[in-house]
DNA sequence: TGCCCGATTAACT
DNA sequence: GTTAATCGGGCAA
């Protein structure tokens, strides 16, 4: 059985947490899948919400590693990210892209598409199929509804510009699984 | 208070 | 490639 995942596993710099993410296995409410694409963010990092100091929405952002930051984007979408680092960094991991392998029904009902590179590849996308919302923010990553699985066996990671930010938008501090057909977008040519 | 813009997506041309 | 949908945060006034 794939070993499970507790607090103390993000309670590290979050630039090791993202890649070492990347291929373990995320269900929530037993629906999920692997995870093939993450984000880092940190408090110096003038792209993250933490960046400008603590508000009533990224609150979660400033406690303890191990809990989920969920907001809302552009006011129609759901993000989810998973809050590291010792309390008071500020830095979290944005989930980007999982490769669907449990629950392909409900996503698809829930999204409403068929084809399963659509389900879950995009932060949006795969708070839609997971069901994901602002009632889950603050919860604990090692609790229901979460399940969480490290990674088995060796897995490929790419890294490369993070997408949609105008901010420190060179820093290569988005992580994925090489060759993954489940990206949200494919990664630079000159990462692989 | 008002205005601009964003860690997005889908439906357009 | 372009744009609408839709709303809260952050900053200027």
């Amino acid at each position: 059985m794939p070993k499970r995942l507790t607090r103390s596993f993000f309670n590290r710099s979050v630039h090791e947490v993202a890649p070492d993410l990347i291929g373990a296995t995320l269900l929530f409410d037993g629906v999920g899948g692997r995870l093939v694409e993450v984000e880092a963010y940190h408090h110096t990092d003038p792209a993250a919400h933490s960046f400008r100091g603590p508000t009533d929405r990224n609150a979660v952002m400033f406690g303890p590693a191990g809990y989920a930051y969920v907001y809302r984007s552009y006011g129609i979408h759901w993000c989810l990210n998973f809050v590291c680092e010792p309390k008071g960094s500020a830095s979290a991991v944005l989930i980007r892209a999982i490769e669907p392998t449990t629950g392909l029904t409900a996503m698809r009902r829930r999204r409403g598409v068929a084809d399963e590179r659509l389900l879950c590849s995009g932060p949006g996308r795969l708070c839609e199929a997971l069901r994901v919302t602002a009632l889950h923010n603050g919860l604990a990553l090692d609790g229901a509804p979460f399940e969480l699985f490290a990674r088995e066996g060796d897995v490929e990671i790419v890294a490369g510009p993070r997408i949609g930010i105008t901010k420190a938008a060179d820093k290569p501090w988005r992580y994925g699984e090489k060759g993954s057909r489940f990206l949200s977008k494919p990664f630079p040519a000159a990462a692989c």
